[in-house]
Order: C-alpha cells, then sequence, then structure tokens
DNA sequence: GCGCAATCGTTGCGTCTGCAACTATTCTAG
DNA sequence: CTAGAATAGTTGCAGACGCAACGATTGCGC
C-alpha cells in the first residue's frame, strides 16, 4: 500500500456528499414504508399513484420511464392496483398497443388520505431538522442545483442506452 | 435545459426538500448499479464490503443494525460473499453464538478497485453539479443537520421498536 | 402496398429483501 | 444452580424488482 498521504480535512469530498445523501435516503425510506404500511400501499405504488395524479392518461411506459423503473415492474404495479380498483387500465384511441392508466375515484381517495399521512410524517422529520426556514430554502436551493444536473446527466446518458 | 423554471414559491414545504431527495437518490442509485455492475457485486454487497473495511470482525447484527438491513439479508449477503471468497466467518471468542466477519485479501482487493471505480462516478457527478468548494461546504453542513436529526429520530423511535 | 425496425405491454425467471419462526447460546432473576 | 427471557444467526416463505424474450401494433423506407 503506498504511502497513506491524508489531506487537510477543510475539503469536502463527494464521497462525504453522497454518503450523506444516501444514508439520509435509507432513513426516510424506512421511515416511509412504515407510514404507508396502514394504507396497504408499497411505496412504488405510492409513486405511481402520485404520478397518475398528476398526470391523468399517461401510458406504462411513460411511468416506467419518469419513474425509473423497469416496464415490467410497472406493469405489475398497474396490475395490483387495477385488481384493488384503485387504477384502471383505458383504451388509447391512438395507439392499440398503448393503455391509458386512470386512477379511479377509490383510488383518488386512497391517495388523499395516504398523501395526507405520509406528508405529515415528513413534515415532522423534515421541519424538526430545520428550524429556520432560511436552512430550509438554503437546503432546498443546493438540492435543486445537484437535482437539476443530474437530470441532465442522465439525459445525456439515455442517448447510448437502452430500457428493460 | 428549457426555460429556467423558477418557482414563485416563498415558502419551502418538507415535501418538496423530500421530492428532490428522493429524486436524487432514485439518480444517485441507478448511477452506483451500473458501476458496480462491473464488478459483480451489487449494491448491498459492496455496503457491506466497505463497512467491514472500516471495521475489522464486525458481527452479522451490528451490521444489520449499522446498514438498517433485516438480520435475515445479512446472513444472505455475507452466503454470497463468502461463497464468492470476499470474506470469512470466523469464531467468536467470546461468544458462541456469533461470527465476526472479516475481508479476505481477495475482498479487500475488490473493495479497493471497486471503491476506485465507483468513487470516480460519484466524483464526476457531484463535482459536476457544484462547481465551487464553497457549494459543497454548505451544502455538506445542511445534510449534516439533516442526518443528524434522522439518526437522532430513529433511535428514539427505537425504544418501541423490535427488528425482524 | 410491403417488409423491416422500433415501440407497447406482458410473461418467465432469477435475485434481493423483509418478516416470522426456529435453534443454539448467553444473560438474568430468584 | 436453574428456569425463563433475551440475543446471534439461519431458514421458509412471499413480495418486489430487473432483464430478456416474446406477440402485437405502429412507423419508416422503398
Amino acid at each position: 500500500m503506498p504511502g497513506n498521504y491524508r489531506p487537510p480535512k477543510t475539503a469536502v469530498t463527494p464521497q462525504q456528499l453522497y454518503r450523506l445523501i444516501h444514508a439520509i435516503y435509507v432513513m426516510l425510506d424506512d421511515g416511509d414504508r412504515r407510514v404507508l404500511r396502514e394504507f396497504n400501499l408499497t411505496l412504488s405504488q405510492y409513486r405511481v399513484l402520485r404520478r397518475l395524479d398528476r398526470e391523468k392518461g399517461q401510458r406504462l411506459t411513460t411511468l416506467s420511464r419518469r419513474l425509473l423503473f423497469a416496464k415490467s415492474t410497472i406493469t405489475r404495479i398497474i396490475d395490483q392496483l387495477e385488481s384493488e380498483g384503485l387504477v384502471q387500465r383505458t383504451l388509447d384511441a391512438e395507439d392499440r398497443r398503448a393503455w391509458r392508466v386512470v386512477l379511479t375515484p377509490a383510488g383518488e381517495e386512497l391517495l388523499t388520505r395516504a398523501r395526507e399521512a405520509h406528508e405529515r410524517a415528513v413534515q415532522e422529520r423534515l421541519n424538526g431538522a430545520f428550524d429556520s426556514e432560511e436552512g430550509r430554502e438554503q437546503f432546498s436551493a443546493l438540492l435543486r442545483t445537484l437535482h437539476d444536473y443530474l437530470v441532465e446527466d442522465l439525459r445525456a446518458r439515455k442517448s447510448n442506452h437502452r430500457t428493460g
């Protein structure tokens, strides 16, 4: 092993940032699952429902791209949600290969309740961490910088990539 | 990137922060898997190897608590890593129920290579997002605030909780 | 119009993960 | 010392997910 050079601790390495983000995610995720379990929803199902609420009548492929899930995963999530009467596949008038997925009234109702509980839980945790509006804003701005960069990065990479 | 959308919002809601964190995580995770696949490692295996490198001779239960995995999951990850000769279970002199898991030379060697590639990939993405050291430091400080709060929150919750 | 590539969604299969139940060992109360 | 609780780790089982292969439909080039 070559010399153990340890740089002065002033500089923040990307790895440190990364580890923090990962650790934070794992903890938030853990909390999410606890909340959503009360509504018989997995995190993935919840994400799909929210997505469908924001944009009505999406195709499965669109969902898979937006949520970074394999197409087959979306098929199965929609299968489940449909069997529980929360969403419905409807014909796509323009393309007979495709489905348009919409929320049913029951789906909207459940989403409303689940979201309310989920957001309350999120609120508690994040508000507890940042007591000042200023801190939250700073944090939000930096997160958005990173987010937008990654989106751009991903889009660039997509040119030579293929989804399953 | 088309039109630089500036949110009219004055107040930052916790949900916005949360969505950003989630989206960022999904993208980072996606990139990770791509890199680690070249070393035949899942992200979980990689995390376990790193953890074992930092603290030698850990118990399975300790790993499961540190990494927020179920005990059974750790058992299987160690099984795999051991069958590939990357780690080894050794007897715990003080407790005959427990194992002490250590990296083998092959495990250390693979970890070194995988980490090098992984960290380079992380570096590219995060350095690309924040060009100034100042931005990184600010971001790091805020992430740490949130991280520490969540750790504390989790610890408090643990009192009445049980792991599988 | 015709044939071939691309795209939409589904299915088979393997892997990863958590939960619950279990054995073996250690700890604790009396 | 002993009985029962607690803890370390494993295993059975089921759910969630990705990848590859597939049929159906659409779009493109000629």
